[in-house]
DNA sequence: GCCGGATTGAT
DNA sequence: TCAATCCGG
């Protein structure tokens, strides 16, 4: 009788050991090979905290290994294949991947190992629900959460798997983890399982009972803050649900459907992969966008922090300062862009996915798309955010602000949200508003109101 | 085809 | 209150 043959064990977005699918598959067909392929299609567009962030998971992931991790460059079509060789191994497991680009690369790799006849193996997805599961009854997606969310729930997820008891793992020569590049002076958290495990058992204890209360409040530790260690796939979704409903109540089902929104949006972008570039809703996304010198000046002045609404300037610096904002931030400063300076969501949802340590590209786009109302909200084109009013809700004291904008450290309270009526006049500095709120509310309203009509005023 | 309902808003 | 569409059962 032959041997066993060796099963490589493919990590993409799924970097840890515990609760994993496609790991526990692989280690079940032979001794398995723990292979991570750094694609230069994925690397290059990353911005650094994305890639500094991957470089310190997979190092994290290469000592729960002991060392084993087989990181190689290049191409998987080409190099997984040659490690499949290297390895004569019998099949390549994965968690399946539903992004626009994943799909296709995982495609081809699938294609080039049908030649040495050794089958690419998906189990388990990113998702507690993969993308294209949940159907309304007449077999359509979903285009409304709050109904998808439902039928998610009756959908329901398996309960965590366990990795076998004695893994036995195969080495193979390694190019090594990919070096970290410059970050500038940003503050990453620490990447890895452990690190992911660790954050959700202190905030589980001590932050999800006040969620229901806390989630909108940026200057709060509020929320999880496992975007990226989910967007790494550091901890799985379905771990945190079977944690979830150990402790009931109101906190613990906005979570949960904190959760769902993540599913949501894969799945949109699954069934509309166009929606990465584009407009899920065309009409409302032929609205007439500010391009030229002025919007650049406007862009610019939105990136950099510095557009006199300190709301919005402290989340833009606060995304330069560790690679993430509050959920409710990011709402205010995408409305700021596209409803206030009029410029394209698209040209928004790219700085963010260029600064974001969690840059997802489903979730950035809904949401992005969400805020401009051409994405699932099915009236939306007047709600525009007030970024005064919309700080003093969420940042009643001004902290938040202070700790980004050090320019305003010297104003206290909530007067920190309108600079401009302080006595002393705007603090050394801080720069004037860059539009008039309500002009430039006026003036998105009107665009708005011509996708419908169809009229040009 | 009817009807209940819609994440996070603003004046 | 506004002003309003269109999803999904």
């Amino acid at each position: 009788m032959a041997t066993p043959a060796t099963a490589v064990m493919w990590f993409r977005r799924d970097l840890r050991l515990r609760d994993n699918p496609a790991l526990r598959a692989a280690l079940s067909a032979g001794p398995a090979i723990a292979l991570f392929v750094v694609d230069p299609a994925l690397w290059g567009p990353a911005g650094a905290p994305r890639r500094a962030w991957l470089s310190r998971s997979l190092r994290a992931l290469d000592a729960a290994l002991d060392g084993r991790l087989v990181v190689r460059h290049g191409d998987p079509a080409e190099v997984v294949p040659a490690v499949a060789r290297e390895a004569a191994a019998g099949s390549v497991h994965v968690a399946a991947d539903f992004g626009v680009l994943g799909r296709r690369r995982d495609a081809g790799v699938e294609e080039a190992l049908r030649g040495l006849d050794v089958p690419l193996v998906r189990t388990g997805s990113p998702y507690a629900v993969a993308p294209g599961t949940v159907l309304t009854k007449q077999g359509e997606p979903f285009r409304v959460f709050t109904p998808f969310s439902r039928a998610w729930a009756r959908e329901g997820w398996p309960p965590p798997v366990h990795a076998p008891r004695a893994p036995r793992w195969v080495e193979l020569p390694s190019d090594g983890v990919p070096a970290e590049p410059e970050l500038d002076g940003m503050q990453l958290p620490e990447a890895g399982e452990e690190a992911a495990l660790a954050r959700w058992r202190r905030w589980r204890e001590r932050g999800l009972g006040a969620y229901a209360d806390s989630r909108n409040r940026p200057d709060l530790d509020g929320t999880s803050s496992l975007s990226a260690h989910l967007k790494y796939g550091e901890v799985h979704p379905r771990t945190l649900l079977a944690d979830l409903a150990k402790h009931p109540g109101e906190s613990a089902d906005r979570f949960r459907t904190e959760l769902c929104w993540r599913d949501f949006y894969a799945d949109v972008l699954w069934h509309a992969p166009h929606t990465a570039r584009a407009p899920l809703n065309q009409q409302v996304g032929a609205i007439r966008y500010d391009t030229g010198p002025a919007a650049d000046a406007a862009f610019a002045a939105w990136a950099q922090g510095r557009t006199g609404y300190p709301i919005v300037d402290a989340g833009m610096r606060q995304l330069r300062a560790v690679g993430w904002v509050h959920n409710r931030v990011r709402m205010i400063v995408a409305s700021f862009l596209v409803k206030d300076l009029h410029v394209d969501w698209l040209r928004g949802a790219r700085h963010f996915m260029h600064w974001l340590r969690d840059g997802d590209l489903a979730s950035n786009n809904g949401g992005w798309q969400w805020v401009a109302g051409t994405g699932t909200d099915a009236a939306p084109y007047f709600r525009v955010f007030n970024p005064v009013t919309q700080g003093k809700s969420f940042d009643p004291d001004g902290e938040y602000v202070r700790r980004y904008v050090p320019e305003l450290r010297g104003v206290a309270g909530g007067a920190v949200h309108e600079p401009w009526l302080l006595p002393g006049g705007l603090p050394a500095g801080y720069p004037e508003r860059v539009v008039d709120h309500g002009e430039a509310r006026a003036e998105a309203l009107r665009r708005y109101e011509e996708t419908r009509t169809g009229a040009r005023t």
